[in-house]
RNA sequence: UCCGGCGUAGCGCAGUGGUAGCGCAGUUGGCUGUUAACCAAUUGGUCGCAGGUUCGAAUCCUGCCGCCGGAGCCA
């Protein structure tokens, strides 16, 4: 059976040749005129496939008109010019194999609307639907640009660990890996439990940045990007926020903080105007039924020069603003997620980068400015979801590090490879993170993260 | 974790103290080169769970569970 994809055949200008389609009912009209619509999608793209089914089919009247939503056929026929006014080309059946029924009253991706709350308990089937198979195709390409887009700048992929036994690091609460028996563990002396005799002979976990690991390839290899699963045990109930969600962690040697936000900024705008050239049929969709607007505020970025401000000119832009936050302005404080939209979305009018917050706010492994108050840090803030990269320029100088480590209550034991970086040929050098599924979400329109990644873990969801 | 909201038929929802309703799906019939087709009839519910108030509770109260939204944490 060699079928073509439906984004094909709906592409081609050829009419009345021979083809072979096959993919999943959507749906079905029967006409008194001797035939059925029959409108199947096969995930190729975001359009169906009208099927003309002739009652002359040897299995018209025991197999066709059996065929709801879900079912899944192969279609040999004759692709021609469609006689009615929705398409332009349907396909006219010679013969239709059915490979699986969907009984209707068992399927649950009828043509009755379904929420996305329900959708989320069928992680199995939702991809069947428009929502979801346009999700994925985005997904994808911006997946795909990400690859392109730092290949095409010389930047090294690199895979780095999911399971680490860094002890914490700051970023978040994490998931312990183990194989020990969780009735029964060993134990020392003392009543702890004695991971010196689980599967790795110290304690370990699930990643939640694969940033310090980046960061000693970068200290080798030069430009680096690392794009794959990290974890946080937070118990965050948000719809910004999973428990497993993929990130994208560039990081560059000989490099400081203005050329982390062009690249940063060179790197969303890419995105952007990648989703507008490929997936302009998905993007309607959203832009009709999901988020109006989505697709203006796309081309719109993607165009648009990034507004650049540091943070204390940030605080003076809120202090003066005379408007009412629910939390007051102050130099010194972490920004709210209300001050990081009103500058987005009020001062700025588009993205906006925000550099250089007061040090103890932020990370240990961020380079201390001269000023002795902040630390060469930046924030890609974003109109409407706020925050979505995250970065700075590493502190690569031993004493420094050091000095900073302890003031976190750090113990500098456990990042003794990190601190090997500086203390052998150590170099300026600079990266950021974004995650990928907020990405996902900003370009799509979609409300809640959980609705952009195909299995999403949060918690007490795991289906 | 905190604050708020919601939980009623397979799905989406209405119903604020007096015998449970609508749309979709399903079934039956009709009609049509149809477009999430349309028209008519019809099947279907321990109103999240457990207590309480009341002559009477989907509706009021308490607890629990689940989900959603906002906040915090962050990406």
């Amino acid at each position: 059976m060699k079928r073509t994809r439906i984004a094909c055949l709906l592409k081609t200008e050829k009419r009345g040749i021979n083809v072979v389609a096959a993919g999943w009912v959507r749906t079905r009209r029967d006409s008194k005129g001797g035939f059925s619509f029959v409108e199947i999608n096969d995930g190729s793209c975001f359009a169906n496939l009208q099927v003309i089914a002739p009652v002359t089919l040897t299995n018209y009247e025991d197999e066709i008109l059996r065929l709801h939503p879900g079912a899944s056929v192969v279609v040999e026929g004759l692709l021609q010019a469609s006689e009615g006014s929705g398409q332009s080309v349907e396909l006219k059946a010679r013969a239709i194999g059915v490979l699986g029924f969907a009984p209707p009253v068992e399927y649950p991706l009828g043509k009755q609307k379904i929420s996305f709350e329900r959708l989320r308990e069928l992680p199995h089937l939702r991809a069947r639907t428009n929502s979801f198979g346009a999700v994925a195709r985005v997904r994808n390409v911006l997946a795909h640009e990400t690859h392109r887009f730092f290949h095409d700048r010389g930047f090294l992929y690199v895979h780095t660990p999911i399971i680490t036994s860094n002890d914490c690091e700051g970023a978040g609460e994490m998931f312990q890996v183990t194989a020990l028996d969780p009735h029964a563990p060993p134990r020392r002396g003392d009543g702890a439990v004695d991971y010196a005799k689980d599967f790795f002979g110290r304690r370990a976990s699930l990643t939640v940045s694969g940033q310090l690991e980046g960061e000693t390839y970068a200290c080798a290899m030069g430009d680096i990007y690392t794009f794959g699963p990290t974890f946080r045990a937070e118990n965050s109930n948000t719809r910004r926020h999973l428990s497993e969600f993929w990130m994208i962690e560039p990081e560059m040697a000989f490099a400081d903080l203005d050329d982390d936000a062009e690249l940063a900024e060179a790197f969303l705008r890419h995105l952007f105007a990648a989703v507008l050239t490929q997936c302009g049929a998905d993007l309607r969709f959203f832009d009709q039924r999901i988020l109006p607007g989505v697709l203006a505020r796309l081309e719109r970025l993607a165009n648009a020069p990034f507004g650049r401000v540091t943070y204390t000119e940030a605080v003076k832009l809120l202090e003066g603003s005379g408007k009412a936050f629910e939390f007051a302005p102050f130099w010194g404080m972490d920004m709210q997620s209300e001050h990081e939209r009103y500058l987005a979305e009020e001062v700025f009018k588009g993205p906006v980068v925000v550099t250089d917050y007061p040090e103890a706010i932020k990370a240990f492994y961020m380079r201390r400015n001269d000023d002795g108050k902040t630390v060469a840090a930046m924030d890609v803030l974003l109109p409407e979801v706020g925050e979505i990269i995250g970065g700075s320029q590493r502190e690569e100088r031993l004493d420094v590090l050091e000095v900073a480590m302890s003031k976190g209550g750090l113990n500098p034991d456990n990042y003794s490879f990190y601190l090997d970086l500086r203390r052998y040929g150590s170099v300026p050098h600079a990266g950021f993170g974004l995650g990928f599924e907020r990405m996902v979400q900003f370009c799509t329109g979609m409300h809640n993260i959980r609705d952009v990644i195909p299995y999403p873990r949060a918690p007490g969801l795991c289906y």
